[in-house]
DNA sequence: AATTAATTTGACTATCATTGTCAAATGAAA
DNA sequence: TTTCATTTGACAATGATAGTCAAATTAATT
């Protein structure tokens, strides 16, 4: 599970490895050419919807695909926090917590 | 470190071990009651603000109080999520990743 | 039981962040 | 040097969040 990589930076590589342009992808999102441009770059974040789609124009897997983009997501919520990784660990904790307990709710 | 209980429910439990109103609290945070009332029932999320005020009026330890505070941001934005969990663990990763890495930047 | 004080609820507004468009500027290829 | 792709930045539209206010409810006092 490659850490190291950007959501942007696999979507622009994997466009690129198969040839494609902003413009062709843009249109298959329905949406204009410069916020993919910035999607790829990080200039801003992709929706969930654009991100399912795109993981099957690029054939990626769209489970990897999300994970990435979650875990970006909840990173963003904390990067500028000195906190951040005891707050990231609590998360954890309660998030197993409530798996455990998910009889009800 | 107790996980089970909510920020709002620390929030309420506190102020009434203080005697205090909400009337009161919410006069110090200069905002209306019925906010205060709201994020100690958890109908509402505080600001980062009003969290470090709030451990001052309660006499609360502000680490703890944000990370606890932080750590329920987190969990809210992965809560529909159902790779919430893998998101979560990989964003620890990266986490520990960049501050091993923080030379730069 | 009646009154008063505290809290809760819900409708509404204000503010701010996010997502988008568009057109012009830049960069790369032919 | 023209053409095509990408980037940039100003702006608009949308949506989420934070707030006020007044009325309704609940809890305490007398």
């Amino acid at each position: 599970m490659k850490m190291d990589k950007s959501t942007g930076e696999i979507l622009r590589e994997n466009r690129e490895k198969k040839g494609l342009l902003l413009r062709q992808v843009a249109a298959k999102l329905d949406i204009d050419t410069a916020i993919l441009s910035k999607i790829e770059r990080s200039e801003r974040k992709a929706t969930k919807e654009q991100i399912i789609k795109l993981a099957q124009i690029l054939d990626l897997k769209e489970e990897d695909l999300l994970v990435q983009y979650l875990s970006e997501k909840i990173l963003y919520e904390i990067k500028d926090e000195e906190l951040g990784q005891k707050a990231l660990k609590v998360a954890e904790q309660k998030m197993k917590y409530m798996n455990k307990n998910n009889s009800n709710d």
